[in-house]
This record gives C-alpha cells, sequence and structure tokens, in this order.
DNA sequence: CGCCGCATCATCCTTAAGTCGAATGCGACC
DNA sequence: GGTCGCATTCGACTTAAGGATGATGCGGCG
C-alpha cells in the first residue's frame, strides 16, 4: 500500500450529524482516505494513542470534556506531530487568533461551503496554514492576554497536562497518580510552571489559565 | 433636621453623564435628599465608610474594581444594613436572578423610564424589593450554580473578603497583612470558608468562586 | 442577663506545596 | 561519536496550608 496516498483522518465532533457531513465531504477528496471519527474529547484521545500517527485532526472547539482553548492546547502538546484544525460555529476574529497561536493549523467556520473546507484541509495536509480569508488576524487582544498566551505556549506537553490538573482543582498527589508518576516530579512541574507563567502560587497560576479560557471574550454579562 | 426625611443616596457608576442624569432623576424624588456620587468601587467603598449609614446605594454591575458579582456580594457583606439596587444595561434574567439571590434589593435596566425607576426607588425606600416586571425569576441557572449561590451568601462578611482575595491569589500572611489580621485568624476564615463552600482546598475554593462570576452565561465561544 | 454568632488569636500537629540539586534519556547538531 | 539542550524524572529540604482545640471580646436578641 502507498502509504503517501493514505491519509489517516480523526473527525472530532459531538454532533453527529455535522461528523457525518464532514465525513462524506473529505472521505471523497481523497479515494484511499481512512477517517476515523470520537464523538467526545476522551474518544478522541484514546483513539490518537491506539492509531498512533494521524495526518489530520478536525476539532470542533465546543467538545464535551473540554472547556475552550484546553483542549487544543492539550493536544497540541500530547501530539505535537499531529495537525490540527479547529472546526468551530464561532467566528470571531480573536478566537480564531487564539486558535493559531495556540498552534492550530487551521481554522473552519461551520458556515463554509464544502468546496472552500476541501480546499482549505488540502492546504494543511500539504503542510500548510489556512485560515478564513478577509479576517483580521492581528491587534486586538490586550497586551496582558498576549503576554499570557505566549507563556503558556512555552509550556511542554506534560506541563500541559499538570497545570489542567491544576485547573481542576486537584492535590500533586492525585495528579501523580493520574500520570504515574511520583508526588516529586509533580512538584517539579508546577515549579516550572510557575517560572513559565510567571506566577507564584498554584492558585495564581490557575487564575492566569482561567482567564484564558473565559477572560476576552465580548463580555455578555453586563 | 428631621432624619426620617431626609435620604441619603449613593450613585455608583463608572460614566459620570449616566450618574448625572440619574442622579438629576431621584434627587428630585424628595427635596431634601443627599446624593452621593463614586465613580469607582474604591471610591464607593471609602465613601460608605466615611459617611456611615445611607438609605441606599445604586450600584453598576459593571463598575472599574470590580468584575461582576463580587461587588454587591462584597457590599453586602460590609454593610449588611445598606439597601442596595443594581443598576445594570444587562437584563438577561439569570443575571437579575443572581442579583437578587445575593441580597440585591432591586434591579433596575438602564433601558427603563425616569417615571418607573422613581418608583422603583420609593418602593425599596420604603423597605420593600424592586425587580422588572414580566420577568421570569424562577429557574434557569443550573442546580449546582444555585447550590454555589447557596453556599457564597452564607459567609459573613470577613470570609468574603478573605475569599475575594484567595481569588487574586494572596497568600494568608498577605492577606493577614491586608486585614490587620494575624496569620492565624485568616487560617481560621480559610478553613470555614472551605467548609462552607464544601471545597477541600483553597485551589478549589477560588474554581468555585470563578465559576459564579463567569461561569454559566449562555456561552459565547462556540 | 444569658446565649449565640462573629471575629480574633495562640499552639500544636499533619500534610501539601514549592525549591534545589541532580540523574537519566532522547533527539539535534557539529 | 560526542556533545549540547531539553524534557522528564526523582529525593531531600524548607515553607505554606490546613485541621483541632481552646480561649477572649463584642454585639444582638429572646
Amino acid at each position: 500500500m502507498d502509504s503517501s496516498a493514505t491519509y489517516r483522518f480523526v473527525i472530532a465532533d459531538d454532533h453527529p450529524l455535522f461528523r457525518g457531513a464532514l465525513k462524506e465531504a473529505v472521505g471523497k477528496l481523497f479515494g484511499t482516505a481512512e477517517v476515523f471519527e470520537a464523538g467526545g474529547f476522551d474518544d478522541l484521545q484514546s483513539l490518537l494513542e491506539r492509531e498512533g500517527d494521524m495526518d489530520l485532526v478536525l476539532l470542533d472547539l465546543a467538545m464535551p470534556g473540554v472547556r475552550g482553548f484546553s483542549g487544543l492546547l492539550y493536544l497540541r502538546a500530547q501530539f505535537p506531530g499531529v495537525p490540527v484544525v479547529i472546526v468551530s460555529a464561532n467566528e470571531e476574529p480573536g478566537v480564531i487568533r487564539r486558535c493559531m497561536e495556540f498552534g492550530a493549523s487551521g481554522f473552519l467556520p461551520k458556515t463554509l461551503g464544502v468546496d472552500v473546507m476541501r480546499g482549505a484541509i488540502r492546504t494543511v495536509l500539504e503542510g500548510g496554514v489556512w485560515t478564513p480569508p478577509d479576517i483580521d488576524l492581528s491587534g486586538g487582544t490586550d497586551a496582558e492576554t498576549r503576554d499570557l498566551v505566549g507563556r503558556l505556549s512555552t509550556l511542554t506537553p506534560q506541563q500541559v497536562r499538570v497545570l489542567m490538573m491544576l485547573s481542576e482543582g486537584l492535590l500533586n498527589k492525585q495528579i501523580a497518580y493520574e500520570l504515574k508518576v511520583s508526588e516529586a516530579t509533580v512538584k517539579a512541574h508546577v515549579s516550572a510552571i510557575l517560572q513559565k507563567l510567571g506566577v507564584e502560587s498554584r492558585t495564581q497560576a490557575v487564575i492566569a489559565a482561567a482567564k484564558i479560557e473565559a477572560g476576552q471574550w465580548p463580555r455578555p454579562l453586563n
């Protein structure tokens, strides 16, 4: 089998209908494409662990089990070699920009036409990056947030995992158990995270992380 | 001077124009009313400390120095005797409901007519509670959040202050310094907070508190 | 007045958190 | 191959966090 011709995709979206449609659309792009589906973040995770390298993951930002960008950040950390294209109903420039900053290879608004999507996916498969045209990717975010995003992207895969568990309020001991390492190791990771984020305690770290997730959308509360 | 006839108000809003208009509107309600203004939360705070009992505070939810409901919660904790009426551009039922749960005496959407506002303020001054008509105050919020709101409202004034400082990532030592009490006292408060919120660590406490502030508005991010 | 809730503080103890130094392993680069 | 950097791992040590107990003062309330 010619491996260069057989692409392997994952479509991760909690909406089965949309998943199916997307599968149809991209499946016909290449005759020999192998398309996997994941309905939740856990599915996606075990799929990637089981199946090994993928050529592309199409990820819905609003998947069950993920709040916002964490999923993307986590994926990029855990499987640095797998390109991720975000598929989202939201097309605010700020969201798109943030996704690209977190290492996405592309951003597909769900409102896009099938033909455009195909072109975009082709671009990414060839190693490129695709974002919607007529979108202003520059500026917009406040300096503090931008700084924090930069800091977050310096975290190593394991550190991202630890930070996400910190944000769930877990103890070092619990994190150690989950990751199957010693508590000393977790502490080392936490220390590194604190340094990289420029904060002084785990509590401040989760506050900083929470800011990224919820912080700066056009505030709906007042 | 007849104290029962001289009402003392505070108008707290960061928008000077609106503050002025509101002052005009309520000032003429009673000939002898004394109206104070505050452009920021710190102003409001020092004003209340300096001037003592007020008959009413008109508080904008989106004031500088306050994120969301903390301001209300804090005011109600620090000055339990002063009725607070929220004035907000936002009129989502969820927000209104939350305000009332946190002890507001009324909620005035900024879109309200002057005459209606006057009636509402009169109602509150007579010890009543006023919310916009044709608003569904029941249901809506998920059980978890409602539970948490209930727990938060059992916190004592000082505990609210401590919780807000926890949410800023301060150490017990720093909180002790700010509040001019010993670290032992802070620890006592923290322990009480953890119990009341039903969590096990300061980090989980700030996560819980953050959920209330940003958590469950109709999600704008995707 | 006595009771109770709130706030304050101390002491002792256990556990969690965080820092420091250091070892290992792995991939990149010369 | 050797070396450099980096991620991951870990143990020892220091400091912070949190629980338990007990105690004091103060203001409201039946």
